[in-house]
RNA sequence: GUCCCCAUCGUCUAGUCAGGUCCAGGACACCGGCCUUUCACGCCGGCAACACCGGUUCAAAUCCGGUUGGGGACGCCA
């Protein structure tokens, strides 16, 4: 068998959403397991809404996931002229037809036939010119669209969808598509197929919105004398409403940007955007690169669309829960060398990164990681939750500030005595810090509790957190004991 | 309106093709408990689904028909 190649065609009309993602996943990840090749190309035949913006967006979202391509970026305008050359050709050998009604007859016609609730669709009205009609509308100048003269054959035409088994349709219900523009320019429908055949396309992988389209171009990789690729057309992405999730509708959350910039790992969101319609049949849900490419099967994918579970205004979840829950899975039990690129990247953009930190600081940097990660949601919270470990000029958080340290007034003394505590102290180690923060709340006559919270709350400005004392070692006694004493400020 | 696709816990899903091992398994979320100086993690337990109706069969989540529901397509967009 020779080899498979797919292609993932994104039209560089806004950014890479979920969606968009999860296609191209698909593609990567059956052109990977079959040893073959994945084509980007670029469809940016619709030059009044493609932009270099949207094409750098997509790009920088494939990168960013991971998504490699063998070939390309072709860029489908590049061969506006071969697609011209198809047409013309299906023009010459009768299996198009000029087509003179103007968009605003058709649009009429169309209206008026959902508003009479009947079949909206051509008519045919041009496909029976007589030869005299049409060298006189051409001789008149009137402008014209080519369109592909689907055969009157009784009987249906159809394909083997490796997802959703056989599909057909009547060849009496497919209208005569329009194929070239009356500017000249050629259409989705004819640039796709005549890129895929030029390109040696063996697979197509594509979302179920496409299916119609398939039919149609069924009919066009007859006319051309090609032979046809697999085609698989996977189920789509909807909201919690079941509603097509959109740029317009959703807004960025739909965006692949919008996981890059809120702390995700590139590949936990592959891990979470592969489930979405796929299951590997048992009861895995984590997989390497190679796990999941090795475990990925067309045939596996699921027939009915899945939800992506966003709630709006969510307090708990910004995004899909299981997404989240896969980002935490990754970000505590990956290997802490692979996740410090990724944290390190995330204090340099908030100025918090200190090159120290690279070097005789490293193993410091590397353990401060693993102490505090199992407790964060994403990369950013390292930046957030995380600050008092990076920084100094950390908050207080409003909900320890008032349980436990305004709770207890006195700790403005006694923290300040633990400090001096820590300052003379012969050692500062796990043992030796816990052996003296539960003397002062001995001598305090309080809970350990409430020293070891208030401790928390001063030099973490957090609720919640690692061991405490684990907090300290990391920290080192010179900030540790600089933090206590700022303590009566935070009473003021 | 026409055509097409789909239908298992709130969500992602296993099981459907080869009917019995499924009074339906896992994960997320949720609720309880254990652990604990906090919060997580972890562990233990709980809640929770075969859309409906009919048929075939000794036996149906699984096969067939219909109904309902959801989605998609019907562009001189891709």
């Amino acid at each position: 068998m020779s080899e498979t190649r797919l292609r993932f065609p994104p039209s560089p009309t806004g950014y890479l959403h979920i969606g968009g993602a999860r296609t191209a996943l698909y593609n990567w990840l059956y052109a990977r397991k079959t040893g073959g090749k994945l084509i980007l190309r670029i469809e940016d035949t619709d030059t009044e809404r493609s932009t270099r913006a949207s094409i750098d967006g997509i790009l920088d979202g494939l990168n960013w996931l991971g998504i490699d391509w063998d070939e390309g970026p072709y860029f489908q305008t590049d061969f506006a002229e071969e697609h011209r050359r198809a047409a013309a050709r299906l023009l010459e050998e009768g299996k198009a037809y000029k087509c003179f009604c103007s968009k605003e007859t058709l649009e009429r016609k169309r209206e008026a036939a959902l508003a009479a609730k009947e079949t909206v669709g051509y008519d045919g009205t041009c496909r029976s010119l007589t030869h005299e009609d049409l060298l006189q509308k051409e001789a008149e100048g009137r402008p014209a669209v080519i369109r592909f003269k689907v055969p009157q054959r009784p009987g249906k035409i159809g394909y083997e969808d490796r997802i959703l088994g056989r599909i057909e349709s009547s060849y009496r219900e497919i209208d005569d598509f329009v194929i070239v523009r009356s500017d000249g320019s050629p259409l989705y429908l004819l640039c796709n197929v005549v890129d895929d055949i030029r390109d040696r396309i063996s697979h197509v992988i594509r979302g179920q919105d496409h299916m119609t389209n398939t039919i149609k171009q069924l009919l066009l990789y007859e006319a051309l004398d090609a032979p046809l690729p697999v085609f698989a057309h996977m189920p789509l992405t909807l909201d919690n409403k079941k509603a097509k999730i959109s740029k317009r509708s959703h807004g960025e959350i739909v965006a692949v940007q919008f996981y890059k910039e809120h702390g995700f790992i590139p590949w936990a969101f592959n891990n979470y955007l592969v489930l979405l319609g796929w299951s590997p049949g048992d009861d895995r849900e984590f997989f390497t690169s190679e796990e999941l490419i090795e475990a990925f099967s067309l045939e596996r994918i699921n027939r009915s669309s899945s939800i992506f579970n966003y709630h709006k205004d969510d307090p708990k979840f910004f995004t899909d829960p299981k997404a989240i829950s896969i980002n935490e899975h990754y970000l505590r039990s990956m290997a802490v060398a692979e996740l410090a690129p990724l944290v390190k990247e995330r204090l340099s953009s908030e100025g918090l990164w200190d090159d120290s930190y690279g070097q005789e600081r490293q193993q410091w940097f590397l353990d401060t990681i693993d102490l505090i990660r199992g407790r964060f949601h994403t990369i950013n919270d390292f930046t957030t939750l995380g600050r008092a470990y990076f920084a100094d000029d950390y908050a207080i958080e409003e909900k320890p500030l008032r349980k436990n340290l305004l709770k207890y007034p006195e700790l403005k003394r006694w923290l300040p005595a633990l400090a001096d505590a820590y300052e003379t102290a012969e050692q500062f180690t796990l043992e030796e810090t816990e052996r003296l923060a539960r003397k002062c709340a001995e001598e305090a006559a309080v809970k350990p509790g409430v020293i070891i919270n208030g401790m928390r709350t001063v030099v973490t400005g957090q609720l919640a957190g690692p061991s405490m004392f684990d907090i300290l070692m990391v920290l080192g006694r010179e900030k540790v004991v600089k933090r206590l004493r700022k303590t009566p400020s935070l009473f003021s």
